[in-house]
DNA sequence: AGCACGCCGACT
DNA sequence: GTCGGCGTGCTC
């Protein structure tokens, strides 16, 4: 009877069975475990011989599915060490509940045909063609494939998935909003002759049964996923694309917390594959890399069909005239009446949800809030309701206050989608006004018939929040106006510059495809700000340059690192106590700083108090044993919940 | 995590 | 009287 390490996907490590059978690392088995016999895999660990005989129980069953491949394993156990998070847990999210279960009538999955029916490039398309060309089957490699909206970047990569499969293996591509995916898909169809698998939360248990054991068997040849995709596991990998890499939603915030741009850095390294990140405001971790020469640099200059970047006209908010209540300024409004009279289509972009973000009683001063979460209610008047943005919480929009009872004393706050639409519908009552938020999109298809809409000019004005950012081209839009530029910089946590410049250079970005010019308009309150002064010169390196020199000074990532510690629970005195036990137990190091506890922004979410700490080190320190030694010097109740944040990107 | 056991509060 | 809340212990 030999004895072995199985691994569950539970938060606990790996658990020693003995069996008769020989078994290989990543064999997937069944043992009993607890009360119950569950799935696990085959760990490439030691037994611990310290567990006594009599406590070794006997493996049930082989599970009859290929194995694990080694390189999953070494990718969960190497994201483990690095997230400092249950291997187990990491375990998990390449796995899929009952592995072992079949679809009756399983999905195939054809074969993309790689070769190019009628596609003509431009000559700098074709120089990265080449150049990315050169990469593949030729070992690791990272490439920065940076090109302003319309280059032609998703053609150009497209033409290394197809290299790719001309040789054995899979390729997988990462893209950050799923919803959006669907022209991508239809691109890849028109490119490929067939759909490419899909991955991400969206879809059914059935595709997702499917997918998973095509990819576990190196069936699925092409895989289109959210982050999640990352972890499934690939049989070979050729080819990583991680499309948009500066998109802020790579970075996991619930669970297992990992940015799966570097993520997916890594598992290339495992595979020995090439990686393309592909964006055309590329994140300054990214760019610092192509400047110390650690990522080869591949630039797609023009647009392709000959647009250029909209010209820019910045509205100084601050200067308008008193009494001026309007979210919509004069110069903003006459704009949008010459490109309705030119029968020319305009977006109006606001990056918040709802109909105002605060609702306050005028008699009392009451703010209504969040009865979980420090954080007001935002009036959301389509759906007739208030609803808390982070914990989901929603009520009735109340007739009278709920603090001092005044009746009609309730007064809507601030601008959010819903009533720029209103405001623009009232301004241009002739025009053809169409709202899109992520609350109006219910599914993918109600997009792509929108974009339809859009193209075949029955939307005059579109109304939207981020969700318009990315995604479809409409070539007759032609002014995007900003309402309100410097919304992004509130929080003034370390990225939201780095957000901003990029978000707005995205929606700007949707003006004035194909011939004809295109106008941006963006509203701010502090029009001398770097990131309007840059958007205004079309001037991307004056901004990272600055940027970058801003990280340098402060030691900020990516030139020093981050780690973050959350303390929550719904006991506020525990939690707080806990917090400080950690905050004192800190080692005393002269190049670590070590910050807080505090109250975290959101100081209550869900109902549970939340503390801060916040680590700084050097770029070359060992944050992780550092961490670990530091954590496991404490005991935790267990009502308190303690969890690392590795390279944070949200500070609240 | 997930599950069992065990101990106190408020209701069919 | 029980149903069910969550604190605690345990999984090779």
């Amino acid at each position: 009877m030999q004895r072995l390490s199985v691994l569950f996907p539970t938060p606990l490590g790996c658990y020693d069975y003995k069996s008769e059978l020989s078994l290989t690392h990543g064999q997937f088995v069944k043992a009993p475990f607890g009360q119950k016999t569950i799935v696990g895999v085959v760990w490439n660990q030691d037994p611990n011989f310290s567990i006594p005989e009599n406590k070794i129980k006997e493996i049930s069953n082989i599970v009859d599915i290929p194995a694990l491949p080694q390189q999953t394993i070494q990718f969960v156990n190497w994201v483990s060490k690095y997230t400092l998070s249950p291997v187990g847990m990491v375990l998990k999210m390449a796995l899929i509940p009952d592995p072992e279960k079949t679809s009756k009538k399983p999905i195939s999955f054809l074969e993309p045909n790689p070769n190019p029916t009628d596609i003509s490039f431009s000559a700098d398309q074709q120089a990265a063609i080449q150049s990315l060309n050169a990469k593949i089957n030729n070992g690791f490699s990272v490439s920065l494939l940076d090109g302003v909206t319309g280059s032609g970047k998703t053609e150009v990569y497209f033409e290394s998935i197809a290299e790719a499969l001309k040789h054995s293996g899979q390729v997988l591509v990462l893209l950050p909003e799923i919803t959006l995916t669907n022209s991508w898909l239809n691109r890849f169809e028109k490119r490929f002759g067939v759909k490419p698998a899909v991955w991400h939360s969206a879809i059914t248990q059935k595709q997702r049964r499917d997918t998973w054991r095509a990819v576990l068997k190196g069936e699925a040849r092409v895989i289109v996923g959210a982050r999640s995709a990352l972890f499934l596991p690939y049989q070979k990998l050729n080819l990583i694309i991680v499309d948009e890499e500066h998109d802020a939603s790579y970075k996991q915030e619930d669970g297992i917390l990992y940015q799966a741009r570097d993520m997916a850095i890594v598992r290339a390294k495992l595979a020995e594959c090439p990686i393309i990140l592909a964006s055309a405001t590329p994140s300054v971790e990214t760019y610092c890399n192509v400047l110390s020469g650690k990522y080869d640099h591949i630039s797609l200059p023009e647009r392709f069909s000959g647009a250029t970047f909209p010209d820019i006209r910045i509205v100084d908010m601050r200067q308008r005239t008193k009494g001026e209540i309007s979210f919509i300024s004069k110069e903003l409004k006459e704009t949008l009446s010459e490109k309705l009279k030119d029968k020319e289509q305009s977006l109006l972009f606001i990056n918040r949800r709802g109909y105002a973000p605060l609702v306050l009683c005028r008699a009392c001063g009451e703010r209504l809030q969040c009865p979980h979460c420090s954080a007001w209610l935002v009036e959301h008047r389509q759906k007739k309701n208030l609803q808390c943005h982070h914990c989901g919480y929603t009520r009735k929009i109340p007739t009278e206050c709920p603090a001092c009872h005044e009746k009609d004393s309730l007064i809507s706050c601030g601008p959010g989608v819903e009533r720029i639409f209103e405001e623009t519908v009232r301004l241009f009552p002739n025009a053809k006004c169409e709202m899109v938020t992520s609350d109006t999109l219910a599914n993918p298809s109600v997009f792509s018939e929108l974009s339809q809409r859009m193209i075949d000019g029955e939307i005059d004005i579109l109304i939207g929040t981020q969700i318009l950012a990315k995604g479809h081209n409409f070539p007759n839009l032609t002014l995007v106006g900003v309402i309100d530029a410097d919304m992004g910089l509130a929080g003034g946590d370390l990225r939201a510059s780095e957000r901003t410049f990029q978000l707005l250079h995205q929606v700007m970005g949707r003006a004035g495809r194909d011939q004809k010019k295109g106008m941006a308009i963006l509203q701010s309150y502090n029009p001398e700000n770097l990131i309007i002064q840059a958007l205004q010169a079309n001037d991307r390196t004056r901004f990272m340059n600055e940027e970058i020199a801003s990280r340098q000074l402060l030691k900020m990532p990516p030139f020093g690192r981050l780690a973050a510690i959350i303390v929550s629970g719904k006991n506020q005195n525990l939690t707080y106590q806990t917090a400080l036990q950690l905050a004192k137990t800190a080692p005393f190091l002269k190049e670590v700083s070590v910050l807080g506890p505090v109250a975290a922004p959101l100081a209550i979410l869900r109902g549970k108090y939340r503390f801060r700490l916040l680590i700084k080190t050097p770029k070359d320190f060992k944050l992780q044993n550092m961490l670990k030694s530091w954590l496991e010097q404490n005991q935790f109740p267990r009502s308190v919940d303690v969890r690392l944040d590795i390279d944070p990107y949200s500070f609240f």
